[in-house]
DNA sequence: TTGTAGGCGTTATCAT
DNA sequence: ATGATAACGCCTACAA
């Protein structure tokens, strides 16, 4: 059959070169040079052209070498969209944070990006802004891209994604998923271990007086990090005081005015245990706002670790988050599940006090305090499910 | 408080119910309902399907009706993939970070993703690690991804893509070009005006000593600055002191050890312009740990105005860069070369001196300083080429 | 208003 | 070792 596609073409080879006229009204893209066209200066057929450029064995090596060549000299790229058309796979994921210019989820992001890249996959970037309808129809716009798996950090929608999942038959794998209740494939952090480890470091300072600043309840990490708080409360045997436990909103600003609200309490705590380094950040502000030091009159924890903790002023103590390190785990993970593997479903990271100078003996006098144990204790660590 | 317990917790969740039955080798990807299926549900041929679902107006609102009921019942979702290959354009486009982990990549890269989805375009994400062998060959799988349009961040390879993307013949747009010249379609900062505001108002507050912590040389950013440094010297008639102008390496780590060496001087500075927030993180560590204050002893400045900056203590005197806001000029750019408009060539965003506390007057003494004028003078705005 | 007939750029399955 | 041919799922003529 002689070559029916040649159409109107003024044939000049490869299209790169001569300007196909089209008409000015809704310029369709121009083609890229294919497979068809490196058959055709080849003198062969396009399925060997194929083959010979995913170095299949069947194909006699000079020819192939041949074809290398003239396809390398024509600028031939593969199209990774016919190809995803045809074998059904995109060697594509993606990835759904709450909004990538937070810290945290930027440094799982990464973790991710790097572990999809070394496996040759592209991973698409999608913000939920923190809400479930907006993270569903995001998911939904992704399964239509036909990636072959997803991760959602902080997800709201968690185990509801189920009956979608379903329908849409693909892989998913959550990190930190505040939804409550359990989904199938996720990476947790031990909140409650780690708050809890937090609050008792701070009770074994002979803080009795410990507040707590929180999230936005109802999410499940904050739940979580509240209940290792009021555990650790309980094991000392100080009672849970509600007037202590304030709710902020996860960032500086909604953290800080909780903070005040502390600090206007007839009895104000000696300590405080922020859900995250963020809130930490707007409570210490809030706190020398009102004339107070850190850690002399009060001190402060954090959580995740973030890379800014350690340069602040006082170095902040907080509980480490091994964030990229979740994040390779998560993509690891999904790695799996896309291959048919079914792997390890819920994995559980353990966490990690790091003791810096934000924190101090209640009562302490102003000057230079000891650098505390520097804990390397894993908390809660352990995976479940394999 | 050590608590290594809840190890290896026997499994107990719900690992996936009745998962189908696949052949354990080499499993194809299950079919997706397509189009196909949808008609033959409805009665009808694939292509009116497809113009139901489009909602043109040649179709019997009746039929439409039914295919789509059909077709939702079915759970049908467009295949991204398949469209993008007859339409040949994908509605996506990729971005190229140094990394997602740095505060000021995944700022833009918000602006980005947000104008992006506004858009219907779906953003691929991808790392160059600050390295130009690894940027271009991220761009190249991009490329072969068939992005529509491209945007990089401190861009390695800059003006030297021009023979690439003659080939490859997708637009892009640059954020910070770090390549020394000038590169066709890019959002820069008035790196050059800001840098020198930052100066003089160092200069402004009586210091004559004010040193310059850069990044590594180089890059085109960090030569900017450097020159609105030198520039500010020179209009106040201050003799350039190459021992003053150190170079870090964009980072926390790497600044103190550079701004270490500024305080070992016979004559040590009483300012010092930081070439970005990063490195003041940096320098004010080390500068603490000499046991001297900010801004007492020391006047620090920075450049971006992370989101950090303003809860530092003391808050940090920086230039502000809208960063999402220029991630968002470049998306909206690429956009319009996109759709074939050629756009502004070359946009230069005015960059904004922020007056906090990180800076006083030379010889202050200790105590409560007054707010700065809080400058809100664009410096440097403007655009070329439209 | 609807159906028929390609074709987008690959890979896969047959032949030869 | 190589070539026809047929998908993959969608869209866009053009015909009915």
């Amino acid at each position: 059959m002689a070559e029916k596609d040649v159409k109107k073409k003024t044939s000049s080879g490869a299209p790169g070169g001569g300007r196909r006229e089209v008409r000015p009204t809704k310029q369709q893209p121009s083609r890229q040079v294919s497979i068809k066209d490196i058959a055709r200066l080849a003198r062969v057929s396009h399925p060997t052209v194929s083959r010979a450029l995913q170095n299949s064995p069947l194909v006699n090596p000079a020819t192939a070498a041949k074809i290398r060549k003239i396809a390398e000299a024509a600028g031939y790229r593969p199209s990774a969209v016919a190809r995803g058309l045809v074998t059904r796979r995109t060697r594509t994921v993606g990835l759904v944070v709450t909004t990538v210019a937070d810290p945290f989820a930027s440094a799982v992001a990464c973790g991710i990006e790097q572990a999809a890249n070394d496996h040759g996959y592209a991973v698409f970037l999608a913000n939920s802004n923190a809400d479930a309808e907006h993270e569903r129809k995001v998911v939904q716009a992704l399964a239509e891209r036909r990636v072959d798996g997803i991760i959602v950090t902080s997800s709201r929608v968690g185990s509801d994604y189920l009956p979608m999942l379903a329908q849409l038959n693909v892989p998913m794998v959550l990190v930190n998923d505040q939804y409550p209740g359990e989904f199938v494939h996720s990476v947790m952090i031990a909140n409650e271990e780690g708050s809890r480890a937090a609050t008792e470091y701070l009770i074994g300072m002979g803080h009795r007086r410990v507040a707590y600043v929180g999230d936005r309840s109802g999410y499940q990490t904050e739940t979580e990090r509240l209940e290792g708080y009021k555990r650790a409360l309980a094991k000392a045997g100080i009672e849970f005081d509600a007037k202590l436990a304030v709710h902020g909103d996860g960032r500086p600003e909604g953290a800080a005015e909780a903070m005040e609200a502390l600090l206007q309490l007839a009895e104000p705590p000696t300590a405080v245990c922020c859900y995250n380094d963020m809130t930490a950040l707007g409570a210490m502000r809030a706190i020398r706002a009102r004339g107070l030091r850190v850690p002399e009159d009060l001190s402060v924890t954090g959580f995740d670790d973030l890379f800014f903790a350690e340069y602040l002023e006082p170095p902040l103590t907080t509980v480490r988050q091994p964030m990229r390190r979740m994040g390779e785990m998560a993509m690891e993970n999904l790695l799996k599940l896309m291959s048919g593997e079914d792997s390890v479903a819920q994995v559980k990271v353990g966490a990690e006090l790091i003791v810096r100078k934000s924190t101090g003996r209640v009562g302490m006098k102003p000057g230079p305090q000891m650098r505390g144990t520097g804990g390397t204790q894993g908390l809660g660590a352990g995976r479940r499910n394999g």
